[in-house]
DNA sequence: TCGGTACAGTAAACCGATACAGTAAATTGG
DNA sequence: CCAATTTACTGTATCGGTTTACTGTACCGA
């Protein structure tokens, strides 16, 4: 590789000035000096290290990205977003890492962030405490963490980026209503998110503005293993067998995310009910996977750009003061995308026929008379 | 941040040491200095800087990964099994970048992992020519490409994994007509991937063995845009809107991949015909997200974990000589998954009868008597 | 007692940039 | 005309490690 001395010997100057050169400093040279100098760098196509570079500067153009797993669509499609944002605003690149939800995992990626001389990160996690991630913003590190809020009170000193969950469950809850569900349930698994009570709370509001509250409950898939993300839909499938078997099944779900709505549908069919004609589902995401699913699957999508955009210029041009006291940034711009996967509910008498034919389907599960 | 020098004063040891302790070579020293410099250490907390160490040795445990796009689910699939085995195996961790099929992209980010001293690379690309990588090998990169073929008889200077496309189609297509197809397509996208030739290999040489190839269509979607990826599905979906208005449709559709397949099935339906009534479809890929669709995508599945993991062991382990002549590592390992988007194709008469009903539904596109 | 060999550890050059202090020559001012 | 300032550079310490060559003992056999 070439370095700043070949240049500097080539070009007849010295390194200082080379790395002026590089540097934009030209004010302090004759234009002839600079040409030449650009001349040279050109014709030995060379670009300086950045690593020797960040040895002196501190600083080094990358961005950790640390999400609970890749193969979630939700995340790669933030991660993308995210990626696209760093490298084209502030010429980042990512350094990616799973997770799986481990705790071990996360903190081992942290001390290889900083070992690296990383000092911007972006975490998307479910780990209760945070305390991790302050140690690392203690050692210098920039922080911003997506879908969880701060300890309310306790000034926090990583940033924090998310969506309205309470207004997009709200919304999905409600649309439901309007369509005239009564018996409504919050499908979600434990530990997937920070962000589970915001929006239950948001469910529950909804299903309160009606009256509904005695009748709107919450099913818990239970927690996710080891392999953790691609896997919510399984826990999706699971809990729609547990739902089929119910004396009173709900006739209107949210489900916390898209994959676990799509595993819902799947489950739900193989339990022989039908979508929407027996059961309604919304979710929540707003992924382009969703649209492709039969039923298709009306959701409520979150502004994943908007976000992407916040936390990255969040993580590389963090405001001044920012490592005290500072307001979560919370994205409102929902939309409910109405597809095909809800429906009125299914009428008392058709509903018990309904259960009857489920009963009969439920050998093998064609969906078809 | 402590440094080695904090570590040898507090140690009362040369820095020397501190390093040789750091680096294994525990024999150069008495046991009490390695315990005494090992305490330190650990109290100290400290970790040695992995970039003032990678400008000394110019080694950087970073491996970069070029793909597509990650809200490709197949490619944040495989980058995510690449991640593991190079993290868990080698200590390295991933500097991604989505391309976006582009040139342009990909020479810049082949440019910025030289300059941040990255020298092992894994490239899943479509790009035509892979000049660019060959100039990269010859600055002392090793490349590993996914799923192109090296130019026959010119030896490659770049390392080859792929999976065996060509029995992959040929299975596929094989089920098909194992189940009373006769008229087949292959679907799929200009440009997509370098291993479209042998897919369609694949499928004309089952067509052929079954005296099936004056039957057998090979269906393209025309190019990608540049969001490239996740709109595969859409090229899917466009296609079989076209397929559904041919005068003698298919009635065993082999899909490029499995995004494909499912973008295919949500077209199909909006035609207003039936999966797999109508028309059966099989998959390649074996994404987990194609057990869920409706109906469950019969798919040929890839043998991800083994070709991820080949890839990061010839990225990161090369073997000697590896930069001649090398024969491509193709992956055999794989597997037909049977489910339900296949069935024996309509007899004539409830072909006609379905096509009639096809056009009754046409309007608005429930699936439903 | 001497030369040779382990042993235990150190000093210093080096990786490729940046940046600050310094310097020689040209220009300016009084 | 000479000191002061500006212009246009250069020399070198520095970032935090690794590594090679070297040093000073202690021990050994002859």
């Amino acid at each position: 590789m070439t370095t700043i001395q070949d240049v500097a010997r080539q070009a007849a100057v010295s390194v200082s000035t080379v790395s002026n050169v590089l540097n934009g400093r030209a004010d302090r040279m004759r234009p002839e000096t600079l040409a030449r100098v650009e001349a040279t760098i050109e014709a030995l196509r060379f670009s300086p290290s950045k690593l020797a570079r960040q040895l002196k500067t501190g600083q080094t153009p990358l961005l950790g990205l640390l999400v609970p797993s890749m193969a979630n669509p939700m995340y790669s499609t933030i991660a993308r977003e995210i990626e696209t944002c760093a490298q084209e605003k502030f010429g980042h690149r990512l350094l990616l890492g799973s997770t799986y939800r481990d705790r071990e995992k996360e903190s081992a990626f942290f001390e290889d962030l900083l070992a690296h001389g990383v000092r911007r990160v972006i975490v998307i996690s479910s780990l209760a405490d945070e305390r991790h991630f302050e140690s690392a913003v203690d050692r210098g590190m920039v922080v911003v963490s997506y879908d969880r809020g701060a300890t309310p009170g306790l000034p926090s000193k990583v940033g924090h980026v998310m969506p309205d969950n309470f207004e997009a469950a709200r919304l999905a809850t409600r649309h439901l209503i309007d369509k005239g569900h009564r018996r409504l349930a919050f499908a979600t698994v434990a530990g997937m998110t920070m962000s589970r009570g915001a929006k239950i709370a948001g469910f529950h509001a909804a299903a309160d503005a009606a009256g509904l509250l005695s009748q709107a409950r919450v099913l818990d898939g239970g927690p996710l293993n080891e392999y953790g993300d691609s896997v919510i839909a399984e826990v999706g499938r699971a809990m729609a067998l547990h739902i089929a078997r119910l004396r009173q099944p709900p006739t209107g779900i949210v489900a916390i995310s898209d994959l676990m709505a799509l595993g819902l549908m799947a489950g739900l069919r193989d339990a022989g009910l039908r979508v929407p004609e027996d059961i309604s589902i919304v979710g929540i995401d707003g992924l382009f996977l969703s649209a492709l699913s039969n039923p298709m699957l009306t959701t409520v999508a979150l502004p994943v750009r908007e976000m992407a955009r916040a936390m990255v210029e969040r993580a590389i041009q963090p405001p001044a003061g920012a490592t005290t006291a500072e307001a979560d940034k919370v994205f409102a711009p929902l939309q409910l995308i109405e597809r095909e996967s809800v429906a009125p509910p299914p009428s008392a008498s058709r509903c018990a026929r309904a259960a009857t034919a489920a009963k009969t389907r439920a050998k093998k599960g064609k969906a078809k008379p």
